[in-house]
DNA sequence: CTGAAAGCGCTTACAG
DNA sequence: CTGAAAGCGCTTACAG
């Protein structure tokens, strides 16, 4: 690999002086400036950033913290955030964690060997040594999707409890009683989604009916067909499903068919996140929009402002969400 | 940032003796190794990783060049590769390359910066400077989903024409004669399968048919809406689909039954890859698996090997394929 | 077993 | 405008 003592070397000036135009530092003579143009084209010279990093302060690399299976809407916004990032002129360096404390501490030793800018989370870490170390080493953070109250941290995310009670009423306008729900209690997101499916039964005076509830590990499409299962075996009867998320949905709508019901027909079925796929399946999915775009676009600007002004103002936003009606839901057949 | 000064500071000794017991060396006394050990973990220091790369001829680091709009398939393959990377103590860092000689350029200018162990590629890039800079400086490389035979680089893949051949002699063997592509002659992927579809159809005594086939741009689901759109235009007659995608199929699928014709009833589709959502979506979708899984680790061993072993004996692996029979392919109509 | 020294590839005051 | 020197955080012969 050519080195700036190459260049220098071949262009018969100081590193100093190399390292002065490749910076594009000011006070140059053209001459010199020229040969060592020259040098580095007919080279193919790129300065060493490991180096480079080593001595500034910045290593212009970001940390994005992603869950190890992680989801289709999770894949759209490490997209998005990766190319913003990009244009900011950040590179970003990806940290998978497996679930639970000794995958989250796995992470974190491999993420304490790199020198880092900035981190964007795109999942909830429970182990407070994470948060601790960023802390101490004054490292910006940003969570998305989520907030974390006790870490006033910058974060930005929808109201997921109201999303999930538009979700819910609009099945309740419907004129569906029997709702079912597709979730978990694990992360805040999951939390609160079932805290707003609650929240609407009350509102409307629908008692909340743990049978009517299926508790699934994680969130692909996979589970979204064992969550259906358990509620089918549970013998209830049902018109409508709130999964939690669309590949919960899009799974339970998969398995409902296989048993021989429609949806809409027999069971309206809205999802969450809204991912790029659910416009275009059969039924297309009733769902609440997350922005992604925006999300990964202001987070990004937002760690950028952390790095660049020194004095962390910690921020919480919430993005508004949209609610999109498509075909998987409808009026129940009785009504 | 506590650094390996600090360490031997705290524990009094030099920082030759730390660089040991932290690299695992041999020879250090007990009690030396006790008190570096104790210094380590009450400050939680951690090596630095750019500083150590510098010195040592590895980084462990390992380029992945992605394009810029990549597919559910590579993203699914990117995730396995990751993982893989990752047992075998590699970390990675992603190369998002725009299309054209631009986006390539700058794709490699950015690649240049880092010392890399090897480069992965999920993406065909075709300015010639990215291999020679790759060859000139010795840097292990492996193409996974394609190959490049000008190029004797290390591949793996699976046989693209004989799996289309596959796809498109299910729909003949079905009884269909008029047998539409959504395909694209982009990469060479898309020129196989191109090429896979014309050849089952000599085969069969079928006439190749430029009107049979639409061109698409991407490999997008909405893509898959576009294509659907300039075969329906075209005021055609057919009763099977060969879409080069998966995503291709689903979007196509959508807008057929948008039109008011039932897949497999009116129309049958068989796509390609099996993403994760073709064996979920209604109807689920005929494909040609592949196997993922397979292809990321094998490109992550042989990666490795290409590393370990300094004399760059290069293969090329065609893995098998599988054909999957789902519920959007049956016999047409009247037959 | 252990430390001083050189070196990896860069940048940036500090003198000219 | 420009070069010699020190330093970023590490590792590894080289002497003891």
């Amino acid at each position: 690999m050519v080195s700036i003592k190459d260049i220098a070397e071949i262009s018969g000036v100081s590193v100093s002086t190399v390292s002065r135009v490749i910076n594009g530092k000011d006070c140059v003579s053209p001459e010199k400036r020229a040969k060592i143009m020259q040098a580095v084209k007919s080279t193919g010279y790129v300065p060493n950033r490991a180096a480079r990093d080593m001595v500034l302060k910045q290593t212009f690399k970001v940390a994005i913290i992603i869950p190890e299976g992680f989801n289709m809407f999770q894949r759209q916004l490490f997209s998005d955030i990766e190319r913003h990032l990009h244009q900011f002129g950040y590179r970003s360096s990806l940290y998978f964690s497996a679930v639970g404390p000794v995958g989250e501490a796995d992470c974190l030793r491999r993420l304490k060997g790199e020198r880092l800018d900035g981190v964007i989370f795109l999942h909830e870490i429970a182990i407070p040594e994470f948060h601790e170390f960023l802390d101490k080493n004054n490292i910006p953070t940003v969570l998305v999707t989520f907030e974390k109250e006790e870490l006033e941290a910058t974060s930005i995310h929808i109201s997921e409890g109201e999303a999930a009670v538009a979700a819910v009423e609009h099945l309740i306008n419907l004129g569906h009683r029997d709702i079912c729900l597709i979730g978990s209690n694990k992360y805040s997101f999951g939390i609160q989604r079932l805290q707003g499916y609650k929240d609407a039964l009350a509102k409307a005076g629908i008692a909340y009916d743990e049978a009517r509830v299926a508790f699934v590990e994680t969130y692909g499409v996979q589970y979204g067909i064992e969550g259906m299962k358990k509620l089918m075996d549970r013998n209830i009867r049902f018109t409508a499903l709130f999964a939690i998320t669309d590949e919960l949905a899009l799974g339970a709508i998969r398995h409902l068919k296989d048993r021989g019901f429609s949806v809409p027909g027999d069971v309206s079925v809205v999802g969450f996140d809204d991912i790029e796929i659910s416009s275009y399946t059969i039924p297309s999915l009733t769902t609440i929009r997350q922005p992604v775009t925006e999300m990964g676009q202001t987070s990004v600007a937002l760690l950028h402002s952390l790095i660049a002004s020194k004095n962390h103002m910690n921020v919480n936003i919430a993005l508004p969400f949209t609610f999109v009606k498509r075909e998987s839901t409808a009026r129940p057949r009785n009504t």
